[in-house]
DNA sequence: AAGACAAAGGTCAAAGATGGTCAAAAGATA
DNA sequence: TATCTTTTGACCATCTTTGACCTTTGTCTT
């Protein structure tokens, strides 16, 4: 775990936490800190700051420009319909999967051994065919657990 | 004379003893350790450390990644293992996994949500390939939300 | 107001860093 | 010798890091 992009993530995690859901933060200044190059702090936001993960990103260039990060707080079940009607398509990638999973496992929505569970049934290796057709299986595997969750909900 | 193989073995052995049970490593680090071809690496955790003999390996790839070995409990899960590693083989139709989800949930070894997400995964629909293909990916569905069961129990 | 320049941030593809797979070669064993 | 196991290496898949080039906005000068 010594990549750059974790310490990157939990760096800005932890300000978010400390300024309550809401950060504005300047990619070159972030970039110098971490002696890294300013587009690697794009990369870490959108891989670890997407909607899949619950968060939303706004950016303003020219001078005095920043980038605003935004810690999401849904309802629940608009948030699950959206999921099943209009987040999962034809096809979804494991790592897309994997973010929507731990998503509602922080969101409080399944327990960690529920999450346990569609993660192993979600992984490349579990769904061992050719390419094309595993994003498939995972959309429809994702979707079908995510309504059986919903109708079991209280 | 003591092959490679079994010197790795134990040494990775020993660590998941200090570890407690739970271990993460890196593929290229080790074979440099043991000056020998990384894809050895992967000959002795296919070996020696499948769920056969109670392992559970998972893996990274890219910059940072890594392989997590887990070693299941083989005390408790007497009757899951016999699932992972006898009953549920190569293939294997909705009706059995139906049974056998029926079966643990029964056992009380799940409950009725995580029953339904796993028999929601497990559906002919859900898994929408070719028939002789489907049987394989439904036993590896199984055995991979079986698996994630044995290593979240408490 | 127009133009020039500075100060942000964005994109994308190449290079780097891991790990995976598979089959052939080498070695051990029956 | 025949067969089984181990070792190796060539080629593949995925994630991360870097850098060259682009776009947008603000400010200063004339």
């Amino acid at each position: 775990m010594a990549r750059l992009s974790d310490i990157i993530e939990e760096f800005i995690k932890s300000l978010i936490k400390q300024s309550e859901g809401e950060l504005e933060l300047q990619r070159n200044e972030l970039a110098e800190y971490f002696e890294c190059a300013p587009s690697q702090i794009n990369y870490v936001l959108a891989t670890r700051f997407s909607l899949d993960r619950g968060y939303h990103i706004e950016s303003f260039r020219g001078g005095g420009g920043f980038i605003r990060i935004v810690k999401l707080n849904l309802d629940e079940d608009d948030y699950l319909l959206y999921l099943t009607n209009e987040r999962i398509g034809v096809s979804i990638t494991w790592q897309e999967s994997d973010d929507i999973v731990t998503n509602i496992l922080e969101r409080g929505i399944i327990n960690e051994r529920e999450a346990a569970i569609m993660k192993a049934a979600l992984r490349d290796k579990t769904i061992a065919v050719p390419k094309n057709l595993r994003g498939v299986i995972r959309a429809n595997m994702l979707r079908a657990m995510l309504v059986a969750i919903i109708s079991t909900q209280v």
